[in-house]
RNA sequence: UCCUUGAUAGCUCAGCUGGUUAGAGCGAGUGACUGUUAAUCACUAGGUCCCUGGUUCGAGCCCAGGUCAGGGAGCCA
């Protein structure tokens, strides 16, 4: 019977067939363990010598990693092993040999793995950040087809830059003089469908031509968009909240393995689906920025200053280790070479501790400088974003910002005309705005005023404004970056890793 | 676009103040070992030191220009 490993559990003491991978092989006199991976999972298979045909431990002897094959055997409990469970073999067959796989058991630098982002693919963490990716794609989708709201397709190529002044994709439409843009927004046509709908949400590719090269920075992602008729921007709060708890939940019920994979401390996503999250006014947030108000006790420049003075004491001890290791080799008080080896690989360890020590040393004060002078009534930067969210242990939610900052569509605040009803959420831990939204300018008269204050071309904005004209009504929505969630929900280093093939300045293929 | 760091074996990296024939670990190949968990041990093969020019008796190392990549800023989800 043809089965899969992650059915193993069920499985105990049958004689199965696992079709996959060869992840792994080692050996010893008259044995060969095999770690097989076949997408659900991973699995040790041992072939024995004495209880196997010539031609199976031929074929054994043969696999190298990555070569296809398909094995069938007794599958045993044994808790010595990850899934509890090692298949005992009986018969060995060899789907398709790989010579030299490139991606080897030790490390590899990120410009040799990105060159082989198809092969990456197969390895196990790669595997778990992929199965959470899915997991909350699904989770998104159920919670809102739970909630009533129906799934819509915005345009790709559109006739107009959504909010101004991005840097969009430009392409030729049929004839060389008519441009089309890439969409970076799927939002305006939200908005028309929520008036057709009520509640919608889109979930497509967007696209942004800036040439950034940062951690948070993809040049095609996908991003879900919901717009809800009859909701203002407490309502669009509650709703982007009881949704990101909803996905936290699902996650954690789903991935423990891969989230053990990729060694995600789940405490920050438990407080994500128990805990309020914090709603700060873009005041109080600016306070919080520029360490004029702490947060549960802890304040943002002297929290940096902190880290910045046992980072200059890590280099302080890095340095010396380096020293006393290397005197030792060179003193010639090793004899082994085996301890000469080890001294001269960690001396290599440390070494790279060093480098990404020096980095943040020299991050950390231009940080602290931006946080200080920020000046009050700007948007956010990256580094103020890491400063803010690092006090919490929840995402939190910005909102009410200044309406000069903000994009035209955004509702003037009917208390306080300086402010526009925008929200960002900021995933904690230094990550970072992973959604941004709001209520919507009703007001024709104000949104004219608007378009003309953005310097944009009123004709592509006519049909937008028919939606004002004919029955107008309080709304909102927000924009969730896909991949950007799910590099905090797995605390990536990189939001690259989020994507199966990442687009990236500079970076096309594979 | 700007700031910053880097490019040496298939991979990850050493290489001192410029000095003879370029080093390690991993991976690959061969062999040993009957329960391994990135197994271990022995041996073997493996190099356009990113490119172009310059300084020098002599350049992997110094200088100039370029290419590519990492990190950060701006911009953004």
């Amino acid at each position: 019977m043809i089965t899969t490993i992650e059915k193993l559990q069920q499985q105990i003491g049958q004689t199965i067939t696992l079709q996959g991978w060869t992840d792994n092989k080692r050996s010893s006199k008259g044995l060969f363990f095999i770690i097989l991976r076949d997408g659900t999972g991973r699995c040790q298979c041992v072939v024995d010598e004495a209880s196997v045909s010539v031609e199976v431990f031929e074929n054994a002897k043969k696999l190298t990693q990555e070569t296809s094959c398909i094995l069938t055997g007794l599958v045993k409990a044994d808790d010595r092993q990850l899934g509890g469970v090692e298949l005992q073999v009986t018969d060995l067959q060899i789907v398709s040999i790989a010579i030299d796989y490139p991606i080897t058991k030790k490390e590899h630098g990120i410009e040799f793995l990105m060159s082989n982002r198809h092969l990456w693919l197969r390895s196990q963490r790669q595997w778990a950040i992929m199965r959470i990716r899915n997991t909350i794609i699904y989770s998104i989708h159920t919670y809102f087809q739970n909630e009533g709201f129906m799934q819509m397709d915005a345009p790709i190529f559109t006739g107009n830059a959504s909010e101004g002044t991005s840097n969009l994709f430009e392409v030729d439409y049929f004839d060389k003089d008519t441009k089309a843009y890439l969409s970076q927004s799927g939002q305006l046509y939200g908005e028309a469908m929520a008036m057709a709908m009520g509640k919608i949400y889109t979930f497509g590719p967007t696209f942004r031509a800036e040439k950034s090269k940062t951690r948070r920075h993809l040049s095609e992602f996908w991003m879900m968009e919901p717009e809800m008729a009859f909701y203002d921007i407490f309502m669009n709060m509650d709703c982007i909240e009881a949704m990101m708890k909803h996905v936290c939940r699902d996650v954690l019920a789903k991935n423990r393995t891969e989230l053990n994979i990729l060694e995600r401390d789940v405490t920050v996503l438990e407080n994500t689906v128990n805990v309020g999250f914090p709603r700060l006014l873009y005041d109080e947030a600016v306070a919080i920025i520029k360490g004029e108000k702490d947060v549960n006790g802890k304040n943002s420049i002297t929290s940096l200053e902190d880290d910045l003075k046992m980072i200059d004491a890590r280099i302080l001890e890095i340095n010396n280790e380096i020293q006393e290791r290397s005197d030792k080799i060179k003193n010639g008080i090793l004899k082994k070479q085996g301890e000469i080896n080890f001294n001269q690989a960690k001396i290599d360890g440390l070494k790279q501790e060093l480098k990404d020590c020096e980095e943040q040393q020299r991050n950390i004060p231009t940080w602290i400088a931006s946080a200080k002078n920020f000046e009050y009534g700007n948007d956010f930067g990256g580094s103020d974003e890491t400063v803010i969210t690092r006090l919490f242990d929840l995402p939190i939610m910005v909102y009410n910002w200044p309406h000069a900052v903000k994009a035209f569509y955004l509702k003037r605040d009917p208390n306080d005309a300086r402010f526009a009803r925008g929200v960002d959420v900021l995933a904690p831990e230094g990550y970072g705005e992973i959604v941004g939204g709001g209520e919507r300018e009703t007001d024709l008269e104000l949104l004219i005023e608007k378009i003309h204050e953005h310097g944009l071309p009123m004709e592509v904005f006519e049909w937008y404004l028919d939606l004002r004209r004919f029955g107008s009504v309080p709304h909102a929505g927000f924009g969730l970056g896909l991949e950007r969630i799910v590099t905090w929900i797995c605390k990536l280093p990189h939001v690259r890793e989020a994507i199966p093939f990442p687009r990236m300045y500079g970076n096309l293929m594979p």
